[in-house]
DNA sequence: AGCACGCCGACT
DNA sequence: GTCGGCGTGCTC
């Protein structure tokens, strides 16, 4: 008898093993084996047994999982993806477990801990330790070792003690801690839904009646009631006893969003797992079985939580669908909402993809057929969009970063005790320093990019690969002293507003100022309870929160996003700009929003402007279909790099020699150097494959394959199917 | 990925 | 004369 492993290693293809009779009763598809390879053993995923015997073949030494690891319908899914996206099986397998269970070194995990639970004696112990952690007990229910470990160091020899004292009792427990039952729980409100609202659940309890796979788009504007339309499908989804998958771009964003799901569902006992990163590898292993195990009924998770081993999956929803959180940007270059509809495909479940601004492929499909459309019309609670106004910036000289007209609106807000939120996509003090006698920047000497420039720091900082120096006192080039800032990041902005409104509270929202646990989450308390005036932020101030005070939204560096080099910079600025829009004028006042731009006719500015998603899809589209881009072809990147640059070159050009031979229809697109031509020290060089049609593109990948063995191993090479961006 | 094999520079 | 640099090939 023998086996085909997929093994945790990125070869190109499964390996067979000689299955020992002692091993033939535990062998099945879907179970880890440890098996050797080379002088070394690895781990691996049995694909299919086979009983004609093959000479030759290694054996299995051990079968690791009683039961099937990965059910059959989710192998099936996994050989799928590995396909599509041209990756290694066993490195799409080992993506698809949770770490610990692929590793060769066996981790024994953490199963049980100990809880603690005050006794109901009332005498206090002797020690000020022992009596301080004692009333603290007493104060709640039991509490896992790990908790107490965090609020006091060194426990041990304190609960020891307390314990055969008789003040405590200890059990031994399975643990399960889970951070996001820390979040208060709501009140469980439940809207009336509107006309749209009613519609759009109707259309999908009918999919869902149905048992086949289909997919949606849930067309709606921040605020028009997406999540009670999830709510209620998955209702219907629970009923017919199947599991639900919750798919967000970004769970550190979204604890509201959780509670509102545990408290739906609180009352019919659906238990809700939240995958997220800052489980352990134990915590993480134990939820994964749980899930496989059909103990939960409700999946909330990013982008990896698209593996999640839901026995029976009835609906996915895909939040924010147009989120480039989706898409995996190392290794496995996935897109979790396609590999989401791949999935619901091999169930028979229903897809749900929200948002307010969809990915103009989505959208695509919903006007070709492929995907239902359902659209929410108005605001919750027909609360009006907030007036946009675009302020050209064209011919003008500004003394600052902003405008008079968002200077004095930023002083009215502030007069009528109202919050402000400013969105400038840039962070520290100065996206550069200039000579201003030679006109020399500092770039970074690993990555090919400006340096950007903290002031409270005293620091420059590549944002690629976290290099830092001092500034320097003299240019490097011609010696001149004269070196300053040149354009404006949020550090900067804060500065200039502190000056400008003394009295205001300003707060500060970007990747610098949250990077500390819970940072991000006392920012947004602030804004709730009115302890910020004007909140500046980068693109996460866009994202995930409603604040009902905010009234003014200013938008500084519009024009940055739409000009990088990629052809969905538009598509990009259009979505940020309708988000960040949305967040005026929340509550029950009126909301303004002023976008400082270079470019105001252009269709991103001008139809977010104008709260126009169908007018910036005309347009684009007619862009895209000119240039034969998504939807209209189809892309794969390769992206070679390489410490040395004529190397690095010199591969790209043979490759992309080598594919234009065989190209057939797929047009070949360089190489060229990366927009980001140098990153954390290596040379980049891109070769853009496009065509029509898929097919012709998979069958040219084969060239890439074979070859890729014969590349150099100081050189890499990236397979991105279906890019995001091509920095 | 990991690990060995194999062919060219600075040391006892 | 070796020790070891990392380029290259292979793993059932």
């Amino acid at each position: 008898m023998s086996a085909v492993v997929a093994v945790f290693a990125p070869l190109d293809k499964p390996l067979s093993y000689e299955v020992p009779a002692a091993l033939r009763e535990q062998v099945a598809p879907g179970v880890r084996v440890r098996v050797p390879l080379g002088n070394r053993r690895a781990l691996g995923v049995i694909l299919e047994l086979a009983s004609a015997g093959v000479e030759g073949l290694r054996p299995v030494e051990e079968v690791l999982d009683l039961q099937p690891l990965l059910s059959s319908p989710m192998l099936a899914f996994l050989r799928r993806a590995a396909a599509y996206y041209h990756h290694p099986l066993g490195e799409v397998l080992r993506a698809a477990l949770p770490a610990g269970l692929t590793a060769v070194k066996t981790r024994v995990n953490i199963v049980t801990e100990r809880f603690y639970r005050a006794a109901c004696a009332v005498q206090d112990p002797p020690g000020a330790r022992q009596r301080e952690i004692l009333a603290w007990l007493r104060g709640r229910e039991e509490v896992p070792l790990s908790e107490i470990s965090r609020h006091f160091p060194a426990p041990h020899a304190v609960l020891k003690r307390l314990v055969e004292l008789n003040l405590l009792s200890v059990r031994e427990g399975e643990r399960r801690r889970d951070p996001f039952l820390d979040q208060p729980v709501p009140v469980d409100v439940r809207p009336v839904l509107g006309v749209d609202q009613q519609q759009a659940l109707a259309a999908l309890l009918d999919a869902l009646a149905a048992g086949r796979f289909a997919q949606f788009l849930l067309h709606g504007v921040t605020g028009s009631g997406k999540t009670e339309i999830y709510l209620h499908a998955i209702a219907a989804v629970l009923e017919q006893g199947r599991q639900a998958l919750v798919l967000v771009p970004e769970i550190a964003l979204t604890p509201q969003l959780v509670a509102r799901f545990r408290t739906r569902f609180q009352a019919a006992c659906a238990r809700v797992a939240v995958l997220h990163s800052a489980l352990s590898e134990g915590e993480r292993y134990d939820a994964w079985r749980a899930i496989a195990r059909g103990e939960v009924q409700i999946v909330i998770g990013a982008r990896s939580a698209v593996f999640a081993p839901l026995p029976d999956l009835g609906i996915v929803v895909v939040d924010e669908e147009h989120e480039s959180g989706y898409k995996q940007s190392e290794g496995w270059r996935y897109h979790a909402r396609d590999l989401a509809l791949l999935r619901a495909q091999g169930s028979a479940a229903v897809v749900v993809l929200g948002s307010a601004t969809p990915a103009l492929t989505t959208f695509y499909r919903t006007q070709a057929g492929d995907t239902g459309y359902l659209s929410l019309d108005a605001r919750v609670l027909g609360r009006p969009l907030p007036e946009v106004e675009l302020v050209d910036l064209g011919g003008r000289r500004l003394s600052g970063a902003l405008a008079p007209e968002l200077m004095e609106a930023l002083s009215a807000t502030l007069e009528r005790k109202e919050q402000a939120l400013l969105l400038l996509n840039r962070r520290g003090f100065a996206p550069y320093l200039l000579c201003r006698e030679c006109g020399a920047t500092f770039r970074c000497p690993n990555c090919e990019i400006t340096l950007t420039y903290y002031q409270s720091r005293r620091r420059l900082r590549c944002h690629y690969c976290d290099y830092v120096q001092r500034p320097p006192e003299r240019c490097s080039g011609c010696g001149g002293t004269s070196i300053e800032p040149e354009g404006a990041g949020t550090e900067r902005l804060e500065e200039e507003l502190a000056v400008a409104f003394p009295v205001a509270r300003i707060a500060r929202m970007d990747r610098d100022t949250t990077s500390r646990k819970g940072a991000h989450q006392s920012l947004v308390d602030g804004m709730e309870q009115g302890a910020i005036d004007i909140l500046i932020g980068t693109q996460m101030v866009a994202k995930g929160h409603d604040f009902p005070r905010v009234t003014l939204v200013g938008v500084i560096g519009a024009d940055s996003s739409l000009n990088f080099p990629d052809f969905r910079s538009a598509e990009r600025t259009f979505a940020l700009l309708t988000q960040v829009a949305g967040r005026a004028g929340r509550g029950t006042l009126q909301g303004r929003v002023l976008i400082q731009t270079y470019a105001p006719t252009h269709h991103a500015l001008a139809c977010a402007a104008r709260h126009d998603y169908l007018g910036f899809y005309e347009q684009e589209i007619a862009f895209r279909r000119e240039l034969g881009y998504p939807p209209f072809g189809y892309l794969i990147n390769l992206v070679l790099a390489g410490n040395q640059p004529l190397q690095v070159e010199r591969c790209a050009a043979e490759l992309a020699e080598e594919l234009s031979r065989k190209a057939g229809e797929v047009e070949i697109l360089g190489p060229a150097p990366c927009p980001l031509a140098r990153l954390r020290g290596k040379t980049r060089y891109q070769i853009l494959l496009k065509a029509a049609a898929r097919a012709p593109l998979h069958r040219l990948l084969g060239v890439v394959d074979s070859r890729r063995r014969k590349l150099p191993r100081t050189l890499s090479l990236a397979v991105d199917v279906d890019p995001l961006d091509m920095l």
